[in-house]
DNA sequence: GCGATCAGCGGCACG
DNA sequence: CGTGCCGTTGATCGC
């Protein structure tokens, strides 16, 4: 496999077919592609799996790394041509903004149409959100006598991960991070501590939750008054519960 | 096609010979599909594409989306089983964090394994870092007399984009969106001045240029201090050119 | 290698 | 619809 070639005109019908019966296009195949939309782009030549599914969605992969090389989302209108020398496949999007992908393929390696019946989603375990549910249930694991108040708040600009009220009565938000925290964590929390505070008019506390935090942030996040708190939680074992929370530094917040 | 059976032995040959020989594997077929590492997942019966490069990236995609539903990047290494009742596909990674991806396929539609010669890389046009080239070449357009002093200036804490010196010789940090600007804009510019003014110990000004930019992103940003330049740039149109900057720009469409 | 940021980010939930 | 933000973010570049 891989040495055979497949006509431009068998190509064409099988992308179509797929179309019309809402199936699975794939095609392999050495090609250019072109891009003009948000950016523009160019690939020159080389070998290329082309992904068309069913709802618009129109990835072009190289052979290596993750994302596509090339894409476009779901609602593209695909449409093939065939010329003499290539055959194009073009994706065109007008929705938030007009955008097209044309994909020139010099020569056709496979393509197949698939039928893909799947009517299931995803589940999954040990988000933010859920660590979130987990923490709610017992704010005193990070400090004896926080109390929660709310999940999810709105602020006006953005939203707090958690707003509690501490033993003394003083609000707290409480920004979650599943992973290291960098600079954008403690800006974040640092705009919404502030943002609540000129609100409420009254001091607020800050909290950055997370397992670990860089060099960096937990210099600008003591310089900005707001205080870290080291999740002990094993990033790989999400199922696992919080085995309890180690306070490393508590400051006066200068709110 | 879509309707035929390949045998779970067939299809294991297949994906060994891409893992052998550095090629690419597709399969197709109904599976449930488990995942274990930063997050846990499951996803239960249904058809899907399985997607495994050469360079070990794993990709495992249903009928609709752009992004693949399980996936894991390059450096796994892929192994298949073949049971009773399925065809177990493996990927296994270490690296930065211990990681699997199981996929059970109950019955497989397709296996194919192609060769993929691709030694060209992507040539985008319209970056931030682009963008920003453009307008070192005359700060004018943002404002008289604005001179540039260096673009993506290392701070301790973060890049500014371009660090110039207005006509009252003021530090003027630059920060470069090539989208609608929203409050992490703000933030960001925010931290860079306050940055650089203690560093300098001088009064420095900030002036977000972008596109556009959310009424709140305004609102905080007027508050903090700091400007708002729009850049006339068609967003979804990048060969259009900067207003002002037209002379000096080159076509996108010159290839 | 870690750290910070960009991305044609995508996707989701909420107003 | 836009706005904001998480993501198993991924990918890049600089140190």
């Amino acid at each position: 496999m891989g040495e055979q070639t497949i006509s431009f005109s068998e190509a064409k019908r099988v992308v179509e077919q797929a179309i019309d019966e809402g199936k699975l296009a794939l095609l392999v195949g050495n090609c250019v592609v072109r891009y003009d939309g948000r950016a523009a782009s160019k690939l020159s030549e080389g070998d290329r799996l082309l992904v068309i599914k069913p709802d618009g969605t129109f990835l072009v992969h190289q052979s290596t790394k993750m994302a596509a090389i090339n894409y476009q989302g779901p609602g593209a209108r695909v449409s093939t041509q065939v010329g003499d020398e290539a055959l194009v496949v073009k994706a065109e999007r007008s929705k938030p903004l007009k955008e097209t992908i044309e994909v020139f393929f010099k020569s056709v390696q496979f393509a197949g149409v698939f039928k893909m019946k799947d009517d299931s989603k995803l589940k999954l375990f040990g988000s933010e959100r859920e660590l979130a549910n987990l923490l709610m249930q017992d704010l005193g694991l990070i400090e004896p006598g926080l109390m929660p108040l709310k999940q999810e708040s709105d602020v006006r600009k953005g939203s707090i991960d958690i707003l509690a009220r501490d033993a003394l009565g003083k609000l707290v938000a409480i920004e979650l991070k599943r992973r290291n925290a960098g600079l954008d964590a403690v800006t974040q929390l640092h705009r919404y501590v502030r943002e609540l505070a000129e609100r409420k008019d009254e001091r607020v506390r800050g909290i950055l939750c997370a397992p670990s935090i860089t060099a960096n942030a937990y210099t600008m996040l003591e310089k900005s008054g707001l205080e870290f708190f080291k999740l002990d939680y094993e990033i790989g074992n999400p199922s696992a519960k919080i085995k309890g929370l180690q306070k490393k530094q508590k400051t006066i917040s200068q709110f």
